[in-house]
DNA sequence: TGACGATGTCACGAGCTTGTAACATTTGCT
DNA sequence: AGCAAATGTTACAAGCTCGTGACATCGTCA
């Protein structure tokens, strides 16, 4: 994973505690104790995801993910929320706000654990550090490897990322606009074409292993990764 | 899906918020502030759907909703109103005039996803990434792949769009205008023999699988697709 | 500083798509 | 049968898309 996580909570206690789980689970912990901590931390540094207690002294937690919502540059941030009580009205309310998941305390680490890692993933499956392996291809976030046929694939960083895309989205296909939205970001503008020229060097360093037929042109559309 | 979705929302914020998600959901978002900045817009090129606040400065959404069903061009056009208060009144005067669905603010991605998928399944089924299948042939947008009897089909971008849309329109004949205005869109002149020629080309896709039969001819009248 | 890798852009050419016209065939009708 | 309208079919030129190699720039690291 290696996500960098902002956690948003009073209590002292509890926010110690998940700031040790998410470190043994590879985060990168960033904390707040209030929601104005909070809004100062997310304007130096975007976290990837953030934890945010509901019941906040002063801005409440409804609010500041109503902040974050309004914010073009924050818009994106996943938003799991931690609500004491199991109270309907608040999840219902929680999630209109535009939260992502919530979980109700107390939860076990494992249990956090587990709903980070199934909201990057829905979120972004290629923020997960989960390896993929697809049609001869394996390709490791954690080590930054990818093997095709077991032969090590050199590529450079754009491409690893292309690939990363493709290969948690198969099957179909995306328009050169979406690639550089979902590889490039958002906001970065750069010139279509650009997208072929990353394939091609894409194709080139799978071609040793002649996988490189996994990365499709559909005429008239985009490319698509498929292993048939 | 990538409809061409038009926003009419005074409110910035609330704007880039639902134009990010539309993005983000592969549409193609198109900003107003008010209803005249929405007429012009609509002027030049047709979307797919109206997303419309019902309280704007100016012409107000009900007027501008009554002027898009008043013109025969803009007519066809779903409409799903975005109200703040939860207003029965406003709701039945809404659906009176010809919305196809409303959402009530605050609204999660989540919810404004789903009804406009539900809407575009309703009004413009070929608008949605929907597999369709159909005597044998089946076609799925997101691959944008086409397989007859298990075979692939091999078919360019405009035979793909004109299957695409006669099989989401079946057992009903179309003029060649109408599929010129569907298939081909709007503001464009074409030949209408034309259609014939990629009809042609679309059965002679099909003939290897023996299913260039499901595209039929109706003499004097257009082409349908018919499973009998 | 100098070398090197990464990246974005451009230009060129091959090949595919597409609209049209021209010709062939079918259909409906007298 | 004979005719006219409608449709099927083919060929082709123009335009567009995509693959590809070349190149300039930028940042990094020794």
């Amino acid at each position: 994973m290696a996500a960098t996580i902002l956690v948003v909570e009073d209590e002292p206690a509890i926010q110690e505690l998940i700031a040790y789980n998410l470190k043994q689970a590879g985060h990168q912990p960033l904390r707040a104790d209030n929601a104005e901590q909070a809004l100062h931390l997310v304007a130096n540094a975007l976290p990837d995801l953030v934890l945010l207690d509901w019941m906040l002294p002063g801005l409440s937690g409804i609010e500041f993910a109503r902040r974050l919502r309004a914010d073009k540059r924050t818009r994106a941030i996943p938003i799991i929320m931690l609500t004491a009580r199991s109270d309907e009205q608040d999840k219902l309310q929680g999630l209109e706000t535009g939260a992502d998941d919530y979980i109700t305390k107390p939860f076990s680490p494992r249990e956090l654990n587990a709903r980070i890692k199934a909201v990057l993933r829905r979120r972004a499956p290629e923020m997960t550090d989960d390896m993929v392996q697809l049609g001869g291809l394996k390709l490791d976030p954690a080590s930054h490897r990818v093997t095709g046929n077991g032969e090590p694939v050199e590529l450079g960083p754009t491409e690893f990322r292309l690939l990363h895309f493709l290969m948690t989205h198969t099957e179909r296909v995306h328009s050169r606009t979406q690639l550089l939205d979902q590889v490039w970001g958002d906001h970065v503008f750069v010139e279509e074409r650009t997208v072929d020229v990353h394939i091609r060097r894409l194709r080139k360093a799978l071609e040793p292993t002649r996988l490189d037929s996994l990365v499709q042109t559909v005429r008239g559309t985009g490319y698509r990764f498929s292993t048939n």
